[in-house]
DNA sequence: ACATTATAGATGTATATACATATAAATGAG
DNA sequence: CTCATTTATATGTATATACATCTATAATGT
């Protein structure tokens, strides 16, 4: 069981940019899979969901690249969704490609999860407060963007 | 191999701050990733070299504080480390307890892979310039300190 | 002292993630 | 058209990560 942290043991900042954003990400995703558990989501799963549902049928490489997941790890994070009937996929036009979309069973799934997403999401804005909120989405975007020119 | 995201297929933000957080993470560890790769040191791996050579002698748990990793995940991440070498445990006075300390090999590999962590951190700070650089550090420790509070 | 409870890690199991390499399909050079 | 090359995904392998549960040890209440 993941440790409390009331002992507030931990610096705030680590002096590596890498190690901070992981961290970070660790205890974000955390609060989200809290939230999430009561729907038998984990937080990447119904992250896959919500962008199958915004994009449509699409090919596992536009999905890794939005995502900025390898298309190759999504051969393995598709797979449970896939076992649970949520996603189908068929092959394209060119045979080499497999696209995925949501099964009616996974846009029902999405939509009871929706309200608990909407608590982990308004759990942490309101920790953070909304402008924090905001810097938060701003930065991440930017250093995202960065990653592509560096 | 990653995808180059030279499309711009990705969306600037997604609706979900796990999500982006997540996102952003896998991106720039794929940065790390790369200067680190002739280290034969992962990301990851580099972070605990480096937190345990500044803590000193430290306990599986109170690195876990400090990192916000579950104390029984590192029971598997440590391994690889004390597989080759670079650090050593021994139980504590208390004895449920394992005191985890680099070895002089360990502080050796830290030292000859500090140079090229140093250029994935300038290639980053450069790409992202150094006022958002310093926002990026100081909104990561905050969203961390929320997830306490949240 | 003894029984109960709490804590630190270890282990079983599952997902997340990437890279190297393999395979199949499309594309381009000639 | 045929062969070489590139591309999309699959597979093998390794690390990263968490939770539930188990075990050993410590702390606590009576």
């Amino acid at each position: 069981m993941m440790e409390k942290r009331t002992d507030a043991i931990y610096p705030g900042t680590l002096p590596c940019a890498c190690a901070n954003l992981r961290r970070a990400a660790r205890a974000v995703t955390h609060l989200y899979d809290q939230e999430l558990r009561p729907t038998g989501l984990e937080p990447t799963q119904f992250t896959l969901l919500m962008t199958l549902n915004a994009t449509g049928e699409v090919t596992q490489g536009k999905l890794g690249q939005r995502l900025i997941l390898d298309s190759t790890t999504l051969t393995r994070s598709l797979a449970p969704l896939r076992a649970r009937g949520w996603i189908s996929s068929r092959r394209g036009q060119d045979r080499r490609e497999r696209l995925w979309k949501l099964t009616t069973a996974g846009r029902r799934v999405l939509e009871r999860a929706q309200p608990y997403w909407e608590q982990a999401q308004r759990r942490l804005r309101k920790a953070l407060g909304q402008d924090e909120w905001s810097s938060l989405q701003e930065v991440l975007v930017r250093v995202t963007r960065a990653t592509d020119r560096a």
